[in-house]
DNA sequence: CTGCGACTTCAAGTCAACTTGAGGTCAAGC
DNA sequence: GCTTGACCTCAAGTTGACTTGAAGTCGCAG
């Protein structure tokens, strides 16, 4: 079974020692024990870090990753809250779109200023504005 | 010409005016002008508000907005930035992607911890952790 | 046994993006 | 002419997510 400690761990997260640190602080990353002061990692926390990264890049705070991670028994989920999370975030991904297609124009469109453009207007108005 | 107080655009964005207020400051949102000492805004204002908007949620700081849209000429942007930083937003939306296919599997997975779940890791090493 | 480097704690600092509060201005309606 | 409500400014406070710094603790190499 193989064991890191905290400067291993942030190198192959790519986390800094810090931040590490401070989830441990907060309940959000749990060693697996210590040896003498030094937090020691498992196999897994590698994994789990780079779960909480990708929930952050998702627009969680890590107040809600802690609350999704610390659930235990995942019977006590709250499951509509999660689809209702999965849609929100297929929104986003609309959104994100839109914002793509944006900056694609913007980088050929030679109009004076962005607000002056058609073009602009319309993927703003039909990809942004919408419910 | 339409014109707009801060309150009214407020409403029509759904942003808050102190946060409106706020976008006046750093020069990001402009106003045309003042009746007395009150900011009065045209009728491109909500589109913009709308921009601005959009900008945050696809990940961009209000400097980063501010300079995007403070670009008077269109000729002087740095076009291969922002073919980059469309390229990033593909990945933020495989990303998000990935994210939304975890939420969706873990509202079924009847697994006690999501770690334990080989489905569970096999999306998030497939969608969550490649370059 | 001495020193080095990687770890530790704890308090305080930083940054972005706002929000809040106190005290002031102004136009419209009663 | 006075009140009301929506605006104003400016300074200070808040929140989330860290980072930094000072001072201390290990264990291993020379």
């Amino acid at each position: 079974m193989k064991i890191f400690d905290i400067g291993e761990l942030a190198d192959r997260t790519g986390v800094a020692v810090s931040t590490l640190r401070y989830y441990d602080e907060i309940g959000l990353l749990s060693s697996i024990g210590r040896r003498g002061l030094r937090r020691q990692f498992g196999p897994d926390a590698e994994l789990q870090v780079a779960l909480i990264s990708l929930c952050k890049k998702a627009g969680f705070s890590l107040t809600e990753i802690t609350a999704f991670l610390a659930d235990a028994d995942c019977r006590d989920l709250p499951r509509d809250a999660l689809r209702e999370r999965a849609d929100q975030i297929d929104r986003q991904i609309r959104e994100l779109g839109t914002m793509r297609d944006l900056l694609v124009h913007v980088a050929d469109c030679p109009a004076r200023t962005h607000l002056e453009c058609p073009k602009f207007r319309k993927i703003l108005k039909v990809g942004g504005l919408g419910p």
